[in-house]
RNA sequence: GGGCCAUUAGCUCAAUUGGCAGAGCAACUGACUCUUAAUCAGUAGGUCCAAGGUUCGACCCCUUGAUGGCCCA
């Protein structure tokens, strides 16, 4: 039984009130002639000549509150955003129209029509000579003072959110203006859009537990895919030279205000460019979308100010661990040493790691917090780059960034490997990773290494996380307040 | 997976050491033709997250579970 079934009896009661005396609920025959913002606009720039000019709007919205003084009342509404209130008065309507009025809820959605005047302390207000019922509410919303608070209840029902809270409606709008400035950004540069698989035969491009699932017709498991990359370096090697992909990624790891199941990542290759390139570009990306979503090159996160300039910081990762993360240079080539180090500071690492994955381990653990502003962080070990090309002068290392801001990872971008017989050899490195129990190493894919067989020019590619992005410029805790409906438990 | 916290009216929140379940807003009835969280008078509204337990008596104490939040791995 539905516990707000009282008030609900109520309102269904007066709904049929209204229908009863011929009122139609849900008309489809009012057209407004401006949004409210657009009205807003219109008064700022003709507040002179307003008054006398009598110019009549039609607009309409959802009532979020009514003010009634008996034969005349004030009702705000809400559209696209934004609130106006609209002076309704019985000798003005009619007394069928107020009558109806009178029966309205609040939530529920109406057209006026009429012009608009200043009320006493100055606010424009539209005088109603047409007043409709557009559509009826039957559940009553949250309470207009303190909105909706409850996050569980704001992720679940995220439409009472977004009417109620600003701020929640802010962030998505923002959400929208990031993803299509990255868009202008990549098709201005040339880039095209392309979109890869979503279910894929075997999950690759990344390291981490997939999703699986099964196609009847076909009679095979698939997999929800946890990175495009591999479908997007074939179209490198099938003459797209430059293309990027916005989409959503999948990982079947727990969830945190980090971390959700679905993901939307940005991914980009661009043939003849290396990894120094891209950090290049990354540079000029996020300063010009930071600079259009909050019109300032730097901004607050979390009470910190974070500067896009350009100009970041670049430094190799063992160097960052002895300059950041206060480790003894001598002993950065010495395993047993680091790992007696990560014990000491109680850092969690098994001992059949190799040296590079106890370096990258120290790392995530002592110095990517530390990295607030902008950070390439480059030259990340072998073992742990399956994708990345080997650098021409460490055969340990690849040539590859990762790119920190505000403690977290936001970006990860290298030169690819285009040598058939390395790709290889780097797949069956993982295959034996695997083997020692690391579920999340790369899958040997032999389709690929054939598709690079067939020559792909030297290319460097880059991933961008935008669930992250949108949370920085956002000053957003938490990863689920930037997706729109959050993956959460069935509450039974 | 571990720790801490939360869950009470549609919403936001109270409830004294374990002793009749409360307020504001929303709702309902009435008054009011310039309100701004309108005002005034009145009315109604509860599976206290769930299931057990302790007790003469449990929103409160104990156990288990559910969902959520924050922190840690």
């Amino acid at each position: 039984m539905d516990k707000t079934s009282k008030l609900l009896n109520l309102r269904k009661e007066k709904i049929n009130e209204l229908k009863d005396g011929g009122v139609q609920l849900y008309p489809n025959d009012f057209t407004p002639t401006c949004t409210v913002p657009e009205v807003k606009k219109v008064i700022e720039n003709e507040t002179d000549t307003l008054g006398e000019t009598g110019r009549k709007f039609s607009l309409a919205g959802r009532m979020m509150a009514v003010n009634k003084m008996g034969k005349s009342s004030f009702v705000r509404f809400q559209d696209s955003g934004e609130q106006m209130q609209v002076y309704i008065q019985k000798n003005k309507v009619g007394d069928d129209t107020y009558a109806l009025f009178k029966k309205l809820d609040i939530g529920d959605f109406i057209g006026v029509s009429g012009p608009l005047f200043q009320t006493r302390t100055g606010e424009w207000t539209v005088l109603a000579e047409e007043f409709r019922l557009l559509s009826k509410s039957v559940r009553p919303l949250p309470e207009k003072f303190h909105g909706i608070k409850d996050p569980e209840k704001r992720y679940r029902q995220r439409y009472l959110d977004l009417i109620m809270n600003e701020k929640a409606r802010d962030i998505f709008t923002k959400r929208s203006a990031i993803v299509s400035a990255m868009r202008r950004f990549f098709e201005d540069k040339g880039f095209m859009e392309v979109e890869t698989p979503m279910m894929q035969p075997l999950p690759g491009g990344a390291e981490a537990t997939p999703f699986k699932t099964w196609h009847n017709a076909l009679g095979m498991e698939l997999f929800l895919r946890i990175a495009p990359e591999l479908y997007l370096k074939r179209l490198v090697v099938g003459g797209f030279e430059k293309v990027f992909e916005i989409n959503r990624n999948f990982r079947n790891e727990g969830v945190s205000t980090r971390h959700n199941p679905e993901f939307t990542m940005v991914e980009f290759y661009q043939a003849y460019a290396t990894y120094e390139d891209l950090m290049d570009l990354t540079e000029i990306m996020f300063e010009e979308i930071v600079r259009q979503v909050t019109g300032d090159s730097s901004l607050e996160y979390q009470g910190q100010t974070i500067d896009f300039s350009r100009g970041w910081r670049r430094i190799p990762m063992v160097e960052s661990l002895s300059a950041i993360g206060g480790i003894d240079p001598d002993i950065l080539n010495d395993t047993q040493a680091l790992l007696d180090h990560a014990e000491k500071n109680n850092i969690h690492i098994t001992k059949k790691d190799r040296h590079g994955k106890v370096l990258t381990k120290l790392f995530d653990a002592l110095v990517e917090p530390k990295l607030i502003q902008p950070t390439f962080i480059t030259g990340y070990p072998v073992e742990v780059s399956p994708l990345s090309r080997k650098s021409d002068t460490d055969p340990e290392l690849t040539d590859r960034f990762e790119l920190f801001i505000a403690g977290r990872e936001i970006a990860n971008g290298f030169s690819e490997i285009n040598d058939p017989e390395d790709q290889h050899n780097r797949f069956l490195m993982q295959v034996r990773q695997r083997d020692e129990g690391n579920d999340e190493a790369h899958i040997m894919d032999t389709d690929y290494v054939e598709t690079l067989e067939y020559g792909m020019p030297p290319t460097a590619g880059e991933g961008i996380g935008i669930d992250r992005l949108v949370m920085l410029l956002t000053d957003s805790p938490s990863i689920r307040e930037v997706i729109l409906f959050p993956h959460m438990k069935n509450n039974a």
